[in-house]
DNA sequence: AATTCTCACAACCGCCGGTAT
DNA sequence: CATACCGGCGGTTGTGAGAAT
């Protein structure tokens, strides 16, 4: 229980009437000069626990409701690449808080990842394009992209039938073999996907390559072949071969 | 039905960098 | 220049609700 006492300042979760006369002081007066506006507002509360409150419950401009699949998909992608820089991937999601995503993060995605085990490190959710390659053609920072984003921007459809297949297993196993697959793609496309040198049959993504995923499926007792990937999605199987490459630079 | 466990979330804390005095 | 103060950030914790045993 959060201890109180009289005449000092309060703590614990704000009262309906607490949240009132903070509204209500900003409404009049706006916001900043937490120390001084707790004072002038009437409020036994600190500076920080006024704004906390403001920032992460109060304003007006929140969005309430739970986390989409999209504001998922970009909260990973953002915190593969940046760590848990809240604050910075909060501005990525108007009407999200720091708060809100760092607990998203730790309650939802950190566990699902770590459920996953062997999927971690060869995920679509934590592949990424090579950085050489990124670096070689001045590709932004800002404008690298996930495999996870490849799927979800360049081909919704396919993506959400992914999602929808559900089990992990189909994730990895996508993920991989499309390694194999785009392992054959003529050098245009490879350059295109950003992917593999011509005379690669590997994806440079942090060390992982075409003989470690072959053999982590493998081991997971799967086949790592085409023909599979072909029989499970065929959709997505015909799309790459038929329809070639996807820009994935499109900002 | 009672108890324990798990999850989601709000709110706290310490630290740090910038600014004012 | 030194120090005090403040706001912002990331990590952590306390709590309540609902699920599981």
């Amino acid at each position: 229980m959060y201890k109180q006492e009289e005449n000092e300042i309060r703590k614990g979760p704000w009262t309906v009437e607490e949240d009132r006369l903070l509204i209500h002081y900003i409404a009049l007066h706006g916001e900043g000069r937490w120390n001084s506006l707790a004072k002038a507002a009437g409020l036994k509360r600190s500076g920080k626990s006024c704004r906390l409150r403001w920032v992460n419950y109060l304003r007006p401009d929140l969005k309430r409701g739970n986390i989409t699949p999209q504001e998922e998909r970009l909260i990973i992608d953002l915190q593969s690449r940046w760590g848990n820089r809240w604050s910075r991937i909060a501005r990525r999601l108007p009407g999200r808080t720091d708060n809100e995503i760092k607990n998203y993060w730790r309650t939802r995605i950190k566990k699902k990842l770590q459920d996953r085990n062997l999927f971690s490190q060869h995920s679509i959710y934590s592949n990424w394009m090579p950085n050489p390659f990124l670096q070689e053609n001045n590709v932004a920072e800002e404008d690298w992209v996930s495999q996870d984003s490849i799927f979800s921007n360049c081909m919704p459809d396919q993506y959400s039938m992914l999602q929808d297949s559900g089990a992990e297993k189909d994730y990895l196993q996508e993920s991989l073999l499309l390694t194999n697959t785009v392992a054959d793609f003529d050098e245009e496309a490879r350059t295109e996907f950003s992917i593999a040198p011509s005379n690669s049959n590997t994806i440079s993504d942090g060390g992982n390559n075409f003989e470690e995923s072959r053999d982590i499926v493998e081991n997971m007792g799967m086949s790592f072949q085409m023909e599979s990937f072909e029989a499970m999605l065929p959709e997505l199987y015909g799309f790459l071969m038929d329809d070639g490459p996807v820009s994935l630079f499109t900002g």
